[in-house]
DNA sequence: TGTACATCAGTGAACGCGCGTTCACTGATGTAC
DNA sequence: TGTACATCAGTGAACGCGCGTTCACTGATGTAC
């Protein structure tokens, strides 16, 4: 270290890095450091002495960035899931030719787990894991999607005489497939394309089924 | 107590009861004491300590029952899904009349939910939670599920020409369907009979769904 | 530009606590004769 | 049926360990003049 005390483990140029930035450098070094260790385990079995050591900062430092380990799990399902709906509702833009809505649905899908691996291992272990602020902060980013998804569904012209409800169960039983295609996703190991390959074929399949199932559906039944 | 140090907190008439016949009993005592703890925390958080503070015995009696925290949740695991994987498969006997077996299957799943409540809320923690032998033992017993559901799925009429793939594909989708229906009804009040009821006709419609779907789905695309 | 003071990210010692596991033990139950 | 011995479920003291949190602190960075 240059100058002895007072820099963490996080070192850059003292001269050029305002302390603000600093602080900024250390915050984010301990959410990549949280998110690394709950790759092998619950958020529930995160000590915040770990996460410390990870960083290479003393353990009472953290609370200069975060009031608890709560703060710091919630914050990390947002950076989580909040850029994934806005993709995904992206995708979706030109809801015209089913087929290609589906598979760029699950393109994008699986481009933002390969980018974000981690964090989807994260929500993945927390949705219905040990902590319960975490686990119902993710229940309402993953509500908050398929509300989304319902609202582009009723546009569409085969579902415009469907009601609230039933447009819902059709949103819920997508976003089920594309959460368990996740699921899927992150048990392969990184380099296994062809296993990844085989999930992907899977996934368009599996939501091809459903819009079929729409086309031949009478509602309110 | 009646005769001071050596029956521990699950007493009962020491003059009928054989020394055998005690024994299991604390076992049983140990496994629904972890159950119950199990309803507000992860198996990762869950401590040795705990669960015999709750059964009323010293910590070190665990080790008579069990050689490790693993073995205790790997019964568990076996406790929950292996009966339901029997009486799922029971439902499914005459699969005749599409209908009937999907509200068969869904009221078969819906009762086991009910009478077995604190080991689906366990599985559904520890599917992707924390731990990995537990995991792994839950991912294969419902790989299994899925398996006998493709392989009874395969003498189907519509479905003769179908792959082995495909077949899984569709029976993979169908016990997600399943899965996140048990998800969904673990967070329901025990009272709130409306809101079942709603979550029950959803899963009914999701699996016509699928079944209309596959009626018009020409495999192998 | 230079100086005096305020701020605040990170330090390090100390605390009490619950944990898993060891060990030698106790005494009721079970069994061989 | 009675006695002597073996078994073994449960005991309780002790251990070292990692934990979250407190507290008074340090010294580089930031700011007012």
């Amino acid at each position: 270290m240059l100058r002895g005390v007072g820099f963490g483990a996080v070192e850059a140029s003292p001269v050029t890095e305002t302390r603000r930035a600093r602080k900024e450098r250390t915050r984010q070094a301990i959410l990549d450091a949280a998110l690394a260790l709950l790759e092998d385990e619950g958020f529930g079995q995160l000590s915040l002495r770990q996460i410390t050591r990870e960083v290479g900062i003393v353990p009472t430092a953290f609370y200069r960035h975060f009031s608890s380990l709560d703060e710091l799990g919630l914050t990390l399902v947002d950076e989580s899931l909040s850029t994934l709906r806005q993709m995904m509702r992206a995708a979706r833009e030109d809801m015209a030719a089913y087929d290609s809505v589906i598979r760029q649905s699950v393109q994008v899908l699986v481009d933002h787990v390969h980018a974000n691996r981690a964090h989807f291992s994260f929500i993945a272990r927390e949705r219905f894991g040990g902590h319960a602020p975490v686990r119902r902060a993710i229940r309402q980013e993953l509500e908050l999607l398929s509300q989304e998804l319902a609202h582009d569904l009723a546009v569409l012209p085969n579902l415009r005489a469907w009601s609230d409800e039933d447009l819902r169960m059709l949103s819920d039983l997508i976003v089920d497939a594309m959460v368990s295609t996740v699921e899927l996703l992150l048990t392969v190991a990184a380099d296994d394309a062809a296993e990844e390959e085989r999930i992907v074929r899977k996934a368009n399949k599996q939501l091809r089924v459903i819009v079929v199932g729409i086309s031949g559906w009478q509602p309110g039944r």
